[in-house]
DNA sequence: CACAAGTCTGCAGTCGCTGCAAAGTTGCAG
DNA sequence: CTGCAACTTTGCAGCGACTGCAGACTTGTG
């Protein structure tokens, strides 16, 4: 999120030449497709050796998507925060909207723009969110302290799991339609919460 | 599913060397993990060449988890065959669970090994199921055709993805517990089909 | 300033994956 | 059963992702 202020030149650094990377992956694939943009483009963009690229990210596709290691921390300290009186799945809905607008509030241009790269690349959507990603891990870890049960009961990966199906859902319709992400997103999750009824005609 | 009767020398061969390539692949996979495999080591063990390899898998991922590109038509067929009285919810429970049921009765041995080889190897778990893959496709086109909205409306959408968050989460409970898979996917399918609302402690 | 620790880079190599064209098989019509 | 058309297999050449290693360079510290 917001830079540290106390951090040396070396750290500094470190983290303009990650986000270098990031975007200019961004940039590039969104202008000329995934598989026509090279990690050397990226790496030349970026000013760096093309071995460098792979001591910030493991994967081309890790670069666009910036995994964001403290993503899955914040969403579980999120489920947490949400008053005692939510059921947990109502927990989850608000942790999720509000992840998603303080996201959209700090980064608001890279992200509308990676998301429209993830849309027209739909092997990134897999890797959004879900995918035995630590995000998923993190929230699922969340629900589980929340409702007292071990982590590796069926509701809160089933929770988490159903979490990550809206949220890629939400995305996927964003695409179609003009309705802004957090809407199609909070549409998604009562959906789920009224058990998936049928729809009314 | 199973071999029809009227085919050619020529695909027979083909379907054999097919299944050859898969089983080859998953249970070496099994023996020495995903990346102590290489592709020519699968050709070399169903005696085909590295290329030929290629004219049936897209990947080395692909051959383990053995596509099935009939699975999505199957999906939306038994969707649309449940009774007309059940919500779309109930049909699409009865319909996974009733494929479940079929493919452990067709191939137990290998469909057994291969689950086990996803349970160790998370990147796979992404795309048994879900994951823009054709599969789910099909079946939300299923679920559109059933209620009557189009496929790229969000209910639809949502119930299949749904659909496969529960299908992932049983397989990954599965390799924790001594439970049958179907009830865990059951039980998965109940839960949100109870909008997952707390667990009772 | 010197030294430890960390970072960047080139190099060499493995593996996944693809296009192409030659060689081998199978299906079929005559 | 012969000869041709259609299809499959294979080798080859090549690109690009990705990794380990070792040396050069930079930054933090006493």
């Amino acid at each position: 999120m917001t830079t540290q202020a106390a951090e040396g030149l070396r750290d500094r650094k470190k983290r303009q030449t990650r986000t270098a990377l990031g975007q200019a992956a961004v940039r590039l694939v969104a202008e000329h497709g995934l598989d026509h943009v090279t990690v050397e483009d990226i790496s030349a963009a970026a000013d760096v050796s093309p071995r460098t690229f792979f001591n910030y990210f493991a994967s081309k596709e890790d670069a666009v998507l910036g995994p964001d290691p403290e993503a899955g921390a914040r969403m579980r300290a999120r489920v947490l925060a949400q008053p005692a009186d939510l059921s947990a799945a109502a927990a989850v809905r608000e942790a999720l909207l509000a992840e998603v607008a303080a996201e959209l509030a700090d980064d608001r241009e890279h992200w509308l723009l990676r998301m429209r790269v993830v849309q027209q690349h739909p092997v990134l959507l897999a890797r959004v969110f879900s995918g035995g990603e630590a995000v998923e891990r993190e929230l699922v870890a969340g629900i589980a302290e929340r409702v007292g049960l071990p982590a590796d009961d069926t509701y809160p990966l089933l929770l988490g799991a159903a979490a990550g199906a809206a949220f890629r859902v939400a995305v996927t319709r964003w695409s179609s339609t003009a309705a802004p992400l957090h809407e199609l997103l909070a549409e998604a999750l009562d959906l789920i919460a009224a058990g998936l009824a049928d729809p009314p005609r």
